[in-house]
Formats: C-alpha cells, sequence, structure tokens
RNA sequence: GCCCGGGUGGCGGAAUUGGUAGACGCGAGGGGCUUAAACCCCCUUGAGCCACACCGGCUCGCGUGGGUUCGAAUCCCACCCCGGGCACCA
C-alpha cells in the first residue's frame, strides 16, 4: 500500500501556513536562531541545487523549533541584476513583469517543498520600498567617503555592454556570460572596501564555525603582503614609487618597469629615442583582452629610452614599460631583481639585462631566480644577514634617508559598484555643472527606476535616455543638473538584505537597529561554494560598516556558514545549458516533497557533490511507504508481559534518537537517515513476531518526532492520525533515555596478532582481565597460538582483545 | 607555481576520530506471493581459494610504495591521480 502524497502534502502546507506556525517575533524570554538560506535569483523554477539548499535549512528550521528556540527563517529575491534582466530580454517581457511572474511560480514551488518560512517578512529587492534603502545605505557611504567616482580602467565585459567588479572576473572572462573581459577607462563609482582590507582579514579568524576552506579563499583574495614602499628618481628629473616585499634584495635592482598605464610613462617617453616604439606598445597593451595580458609564455616590454638611479648604490639602471606590471596593484611600478625573482629573470634574459644575485643560493641548488632565504651578498651593508635582517636593515636605511617606509599591500581592489545596465538600483547622485557630485537628499528617496522603452544594454546604462530622469534640478544651488544613470551592482542588495528580514515592512529607517539587535547575527548561512568570495566578502563588509554607523550590534554577519555541495549528473552541474536536469516538480508529482527532501539529505555528505541517482527517490519513498504501513495497520499483539525483547527494541529507539540528534548537530544528515532505516527494518522485523502494543506505539512516536523535520508532511499526517495531536511541528524534540540506550551485550573481537580469530557475545561491562580470560579460553584462540608464546595480551573490553604471541 | 580538499565494492556512500572495513540505500542474481505483472516479503552480493549434505575456514583487499604501532581507511614520509581556489599581485 501506498500513501497519497499530493492530498496529504498540499493538506499540510496549507494547515502550517493558516496556522502561522513559523511567524515569529521578537522574544527575549527565548534562545533565538536567525536561520537563512541565501535568497536566490527569481529564475522562475526551482532546481535540485535549491531543494538541497531548502531542505537544509527547513530541517533546521523545524528541529531548533523543536528544540525551544525562537527561530526566524525567512526568505526572499535577489530580484535585481543581470540574470533577471536577460531573462526578461529572452521573453520579451519587461523585467519587472517577468521577475515578478517568476516570483509568484518560485514562490509556489517552494511551498510545495514543505519548507517553512515567516512569508510576512518577504522581501524582493527589486522594489521601491527595499532599494530605497539600498541608496540610502549609498548615501551613508559617500558621507563617509566610502563611495567614490574615479575614472580609472576598469573591466568591460563588451557582451553584456556593462562593467564587472574584479570578483566578477574569472580567468578574464565574464562571470556571467563568458566573453572576454577588456579593460576600459572609465568614470565608475567605487566603494572602498580596502578601507577594511586589515579588519576583513582579522576578522577571518574569529570565524570559528566557517569552512576553512572558505576562510582560505578569502584570505587569499584580500592577499596581503608586507614589505617596502620607496621612492626612485629618474635620471635628468621626475622619480617614482615602488612597492617590493624584498626590500633586501635592493643591490640586485638592474632595471625598473612600469605599467603601461603608468602616469609618468608619456613625460617618460616623450622625446625619447623609442618614443614611437613604446607608443605602439603602450596602445597594443590598452586593447589586449585580459586572457591576452595574462597569457602564460613570454613577457613583453619596451625600453623608455630613459634611466633610474638605484637610490642605494648610484647604479644607473633602464626603465621599461611592460604589461607584466600591473597599474592596479601596488604604486603601478617595481625595481626589477632578476635574481631573486623569477618573472624578472625570464624578462632580463629576454632582453639582454645584467643579472646580479644579493642572495646566496643554498648549495647544490640549480637554478635561475633563487627565491629562497640564505645569506645576502653584493650588498655592501647588508652582506651576511639573512633576508629578515636585511629587510629590516634596508627599511631602516630607507627611513633615515627619507626615501621610503615600511609598507603592506593588500592584493584586494575597490569594489566597483557601477553597472551599465538598466534593471538596477539607481544610484541617488546628481552631477551638477557648478557645484559637482552632490547627493540626492535622503528625504527624496527612493530614486525610482522609471519605466523605458528600450532596455537593451547599449554601452551605457539605459536610463541615459531617459531625458525626464535624467534632468533634474541641483539639490544644492538649485540649478539645472543631471543625474547618475549607472544602477548598483546586486551584490549591493544581498549585502545586508538579511538585516532587513529582521524589520522588513520599516519604511522610516533602513531598519530599527533594536531588531537586528535581538536576531543577528545569522545563527547559520546556508549556501552554494560559489559565493565563497563575492557576497560573503560584500557581506562582511557592509557589515562592519553597519557596525561602525552603530547599526548593527555585531561586526560578523554570519556565525556559523553552510557550503553545500554541487548536483551532478553525467559528470556535470545540473544546468540548462547541459541538458541534464531533473526538475523537482515532476518528483513533487511522482514521488511527493518528503520523499525528495529525504533523498537530498540522504544522498551524500551535505558538503560534498552528489551525483544525481534517479533510482535514489524510489528508495527514500519505498521506506516512508514502509513507515506509513507501520504505522496504519493493524498488527496482531502479544498480551503477554513485556520482556527483553521488547527493551531491545526501545533500546534501539533510543540510540537511534541519540545518533540522529548527535548527526543533526554536526551536519551528518547522510547518516541521520540510514539510522532511521535501521530503526525502520528493526521494527518491521519486530511487528512480525508478537509484538507489544505500547513497544510498537512508543517507537512510531518517537520515529515520527525524528522524521518531523526531515519529512514533516507524512510525520504530521501520521502524527494525527495515531492521535497524538494536530501539530507535530510544536511538539518538543524528545529526549534520549541513557539507561534504555545502553547495550546489555556487545560483541567482543578477539585477534591474534591483529587478526580478528573469534567473536563472543559478552556483557556490555566486562572487565580487562574478564576479557583476557574469555579470549584465552577461545578454542580457536588456542589453535591459533599453537604453542607459541603469549607475549602480551591488549584488552579494550567490552569491543577488543589482541592476543600477540612470538 | 602556490594554497586547500579528496581517492574505500558494480554505483552513492558508512566506519562513533587508532580497535570487527564495506552500515544504509541503489543496482544485480535467486526465491516466495500472484492466473500474470506491479507492489510487497525472504535469501545472496568486495576479490580469490578451500570445504560444500551441513557448520564453516583461509589469503588478499580502503590510489601506490615505505614507516610508526599489539593493531592503520584513520598517524608520519615519499610518490601518482582527481576536484577546487588563487595566480605576471612585485
Amino acid at each position: 500500500m501506498s500513501y497519497d502524497h499530493k492530498e496529504v502534502e498540499s493538506r499540510w502546507q496549507e494547515r502550517w501556513e493558516e496556522q502561522g506556525v513559523f511567524h515569529v517575533t521578537e522574544d527575549p524570554t527565548r534562545p533565538k536562531f536567525y536561520n537563512v538560506c541565501m535568497y536566490p535569483y527569481p529564475s522562475g523554477a526551482i532546481h535540485q541545487g535549491h531543494v538541497r539548499n531548502y531542505t537544509y535549512g527547513d530541517l533546521l528550521t523545524r528541529y531548533k523549533r523543536m528544540r525551544g528556540f525562537n527561530v526566524l527563517s525567512p526568505m526572499g529575491w535577489d530580484s535585481f541584476g543581470l540574470p533577471a534582466e536577460n531573462a526578461a530580454i529572452n521573453s520579451g517581457l519587461h523585467p519587472k513583469i517577468n521577475t515578478e511572474r517568476q516570483i509568484a511560480t518560485m514562490r509556489s514551488q517552494i511551498r510545495q517543498l514543505g519548507s517553512m518560512y515567516d512569508w510576512d517578512r518577504e522581501i524582493a529587492s527589486h522594489d521601491p520600498s527595499f532599494y530605497r534603502w539600498d541608496q540610502w545605505l549609498f548615501l551613508e557611504l559617500f558621507d563617509r567617503e566610502l563611495a567614490y567616482k574615479t575614472e580609472a580602467p576598469v573591466n568591460w565585459c563588451p557582451k553584456d555592454q556593462t562593467v564587472l567588479a574584479n570578483e566578477q572576473v574569472i580567468d578574464g572572462l565574464c562571470e556571467r556570460c563568458g566573453t572576454a573581459v577588456v579593460k576600459r577607462n572609465l568614470a565608475q563609482w567605487f566603494f572602498k572596501i580596502t578601507d577594511y582590507a586589515d579588519r576583513l582579514l582579522a576578522d577571518i579568524d574569529t570565524l570559528e564555525h566557517w569552512p576553512e576552506r572558505v576562510k582560505t579563499m578569502q584570505r587569499n583574495w584580500i592577499g596581503r603582503s608586507e614589505g617596502a614602499r620607496f621612492r626612485i628618481q629618474v635620471e635628468d628629473g621626475g622619480e617614482f614609487e615602488v612597492f617590493t616585499t624584498r626590500p633586501d634584495t635592493i643591490f640586485g635592482m638592474t632595471f625598473c618597469v612600469l605599467a603601461p598605464e603608468h602616469p609618468l610613462v608619456e613625460e617618460l617617453i616623450a622625446g625619447s629615442e623609442n618614443e614611437s616604439e613604446a607608443r605602439a606598445y603602450i596602445e597594443a597593451a590598452a586593447n589586449a583582452s585580459e586572457i591576452d595580458r595574462m597569457a602564460e609564455g613570454e613577457k613583453t616590454g619596451v625600453f623608455t629610452g630613459r634611466y633610474a638611479i638605484n637610490p642605494v648604490n648610484g647604479r644607473r639602471v633602464p626603465i621599461y614599460i611592460a604589461d607584466y606590471v600591473l597599474m592596479g596593484y601596488g604604486t603601478g611600478a617595481i625595481m626589477a631583481v632578476p635574481g631573486q625573482d623569477q618573472r624578472d629573470w625570464d624578462f632580463a634574459t629576454k632582453y639582454g639585462i645584467d643579472i646580479i644575485r644579493t642572495v646566496q643560493p643554498s648549495d647544490g641548488w640549480e637554478g635561475e631566480a633563487y627565491v629562497g632565504d640564505g645569506p645576502t651578498i653584493n650588498s655592501e651593508f647588508l652582506d651576511g644577514l639573512d633576508q629578515q635582517a636585511a629587510k629590516q636593515r634596508i627599511i631602516e636605511w630607507l627611513v633615515e634617508q627619507g626615501i621610503g617606509e615600511p609598507a603592506i599591500q593588500y592584493r584586494l581592489r575597490d569594489w566597483l559598484i557601477s553597472r551599465q545596465r538598466y534593471w538596477g538600483c539607481p544610484i541617488p547622485m546628481i552631477n551638477c555643472p557648478r557645484c559637482g557630485l552632490v547627493p540626492v537628499p535622503r528625504d527624496e528617496l527612493p530614486i525610482l527606476l522609471p519605466e523605458v522603452e528600450d532596455y537593451l544594454p547599449k554601452g551605457r546604462s539605459p536610463l541615459a535616455a531617459v531625458d525626464e530622469f535624467v534632468n533634474t534640478t541641483c539639490p544644492s544651488c538649485q540649478g539645472p543638473a543631471s543625474r547618475e544613470t549607472d544602477t548598483m551592482d546586486t551584490f549591493v542588495d544581498s549585502s545586508w538584505y538579511y538585516f532587513r528580514y529582521a524589520d522588513p515592512h520599516n519604511d522610516q529607517a533602513i531598519f530599527d537597529p533594536a531588531k537586528p539587535a535581538y536576531w543577528m547575527p545569522v545563527d547559520q548561512y546556508i549556501g552554494g561554494i560559489e559565493h565563497a568570495i563575492l557576497h560573503l566578502l560584500y557581506a562582511r563588509f557592509i557589515t562592519k560598516f553597519l557596525y561602525d554607523i552603530d547599526l548593527s550590534s555585531v561586526e560578523e554577519p554570519f556565525a556559523r556558514l553552510f557550503t553545500q555541495g554541487m548536483i551532478t549528473l553525467g559528470g556535470a552541474k545540473m544546468s540548462k545549458s547541459k541538458g541534464n536536469v531533473v526538475d523537482p516538480m515532476e518528483q513533487f508529482e511522482s514521488h511527493g516533497a518528503d520523499s525528495l527532501r529525504l533523498y537530498h539529505l540522504f544522498m551524500g555528505p551535505p558538503t560534498d557533490d552528489a551525483v544525481w541517482n534517479d533510482r535514489g527517490i524510489d528508495g527514500t519513498r519505498r521506506f516512508l511507504d514502509r513507515v506509513w504501513r507501520l504505522a496504519t495497520d493493524e498488527h496482531r499483539y502479544s498480551e503477554a508481559e513485556p520482556g527483553e525483547r521488547e527493551r531491545e527494541m526501545l533500546g534501539l529507539a533510543h540510540r537511534t534518537l541519540r545518533k540522529v540528534t548527535e548527526d543533526i548537530e554536526r551536519f551528518h544528515f547522510n547518516t541521520a537517515v540510514p539510522a532511521l532505516m535501521v530503526l525502520v527494518n528493526s521494527l518491521s522485523d519486530y511487528v512480525t513476531e508478537s509484538p507489544h502494543k505500547e513497544t510498537v506505539d512508543e517507537v512510531v512516536r518517537l520515529l515520527l518526532l525524528m522524521l518531523s523535520p526531515m519529512t514533516p508532511h507524512i510525520a504530521h499526517e501520521l502524527w494525527e492520525r495515531l492521535g497524538h495531536g494536530d501539530m507535530l511541528a510544536t511538539e518538543p524534540w524528545p529526549e534520549w533515555d541513557e539507561e534504555l540506550a545502553k547495550e546489555e551485550t556487545v560483541t567482543l573481537v578477539i585477534q591474534v596478532n591483529g587478526k580478528v580469530r573469534d567473536r563472543i557475545e559478552v556483557s556490555a561491562d566486562l572487565t580487562p582481565d574478564q576479557a583476557t580470560e574469555l579470549a584465552m579460553s577461545s578454542e580457536k584462540v588456542q589453535t591459533w597460538i599453537d604453542g607459541n608464546e603469549v607475549k602480551k595480551v591488549i584488552a579494550r573490553p567490552p569491543s577488543l582483545v589482541n592476543v600477540v604471541v612470538g
């Protein structure tokens, strides 16, 4: 017999919502648990990745609720941005209409999964009541000089016709569409995340419950380097500054390199013998895509025709322009020390430049540039010092000479937030020909995204074509002025949305700080590993900013982070383009949401990628059918007194409860499910013997409590049918009885020289001496000892005895 | 190149952190129920070998090779693969 999942599931979904089971408010008398699954892009349909994410999230929501926590579990929509806009372009519908349709579809699909949220707190980032506060946040950052506009070489995606943040360029390609990204000089808005680099780095150490992997990725991304910064004079006038992590090798500097975009370049090459060659090189570098420039292989460069003076010994060294030096890092100029740096070695070898070693390589070392430690050589007053001492000494010298100082350099760049696209939050700034950049007054927010005829990407923001939007008056001088037409990166929305859930309807302020003061930090944040850097770094930055302006009580937003693995099929991540998607809606229909949830919990370690197997869900459905039969069939009960068999059955139920509880706590769902299967298998055997009603009822009762966070619909249905009450979700999580859970007999394994030779059922409280005696009296063991000397006996009762014979 | 993960049956994966390797599920094979099929139930299922009427028994086996230990999937060393992150970052 098989139960009617469609009828059961839809009925319970309605009841949970009618009764508002998961609607919560601040309650200082109860411990809170703030549980957030990363809010999704409203792509229009949920996929197995969503199912996995929300199954884990909902399991935790329901479990923590049963454990007595005041659980906030909200849901919302990351509804601005390129994916939503591209989807709209493909469908031919206006982004707003299309996005809202897709939200409606996904909301109903998520409900069918049986995940419970406090829907009263639903937010959508394209809603003016939300993005108004993006704009407010922007102005707060602007007031503190943490939002600024500047012209800089930026990443430009020719297909999406917009700039991209550094973080959105993967291997020189656009993260979204895979087009090769090019550099363009454009005036763009940035958030000054680099001001927070040291704190963002240092506080990673406080994130105890984050995956090591994510923390490492963030550390690498922030990329702290210690060294020195100093000025170098150009022969015949001019100077530039360099950053180096190896100031100790300064005596080995045989040339300098400037990035092609370096501001001094123009001055250096003007009138030089190499001027035309240099200009051609700079031009070519400017037009090359990121991948071309990054392509491993020959370094290229051009001599400027000018020389610099090594400050430490007066040596005259050529100045080159080469694109292996990046304008965006350090000072855009380097001292090149080919003896100790492989890149400089390659360049020097190609262009016939001198190489001077300043570190004595270790014995037997044969290579090119030597980057290891060793005594300093060819370096006058640094000779003989090791790397550390030489660094210290030379930095002192640079300081004494007044030409340099110690410096820390981060790889992290400022966050480029301008986008030349329609579907985003307008940047609330006004360009006044007289007053310059003027912020929109707070009481004029929100600056609404205007309706436009044509929102296709054109290389400049579609908003620029809307005269009514662009033309305005300057808040400062009341003269004619124009609005900023770029929109914000969607990662701005997602950097603070989890604060807004705490006070989603506030129309006076971004939120009342008292509310997140109760809920924050997010106790459990669950989402995909693909957000390890971008979103999580931005969210940490904005939280620190909110902390600094007294809006947040915490400096770190997410106490525990859980990153789930991907679902793959045929060796690839499920995706429409690969044609390997398995639509969850089909399984809601065929097997039911509970079976699908249970399969996701069961399929493997939650952090690992998991391979989809169509038959897997058949197995979890079979299991649920079995549970249904056990709970609803009439069994032929015994009237005899309960005995050892009953105690054993209850004991297993309590051991299962202990294991399931521990496994949920440590996110080992894939071992909690098999524990329940073992219990059900055992109970199935038991009911065919001569079962006691009370024992069966009690085991089923515990089973349903344990199933309720995993497969809530069937668990609620059976709970009610068995007369336990009408709302399992609000029952307390059961406690196991340690006495009952204790095993009375265990298998004692007896080894001879580490090999298993016998197994004996023994009492669980066996002493080492008794264990040894039992082992030695085993016939099998005696056969293996076979007259040899027993050297020692290692007894680890009650599980193992090892007899060592020689 | 640097930094993280990870290699266990036909498959997904267990193994309480040094103590019975392969839980549980999928698949496969055999049997029962059934007029038949589905459902359901029972048995077998790492490899090889010995014994097979029955009980059973042996050897090997967790990427490869070494080491530590009474005992290693688990700890150490070296190597080989796979996945991910960063990467001309001075």
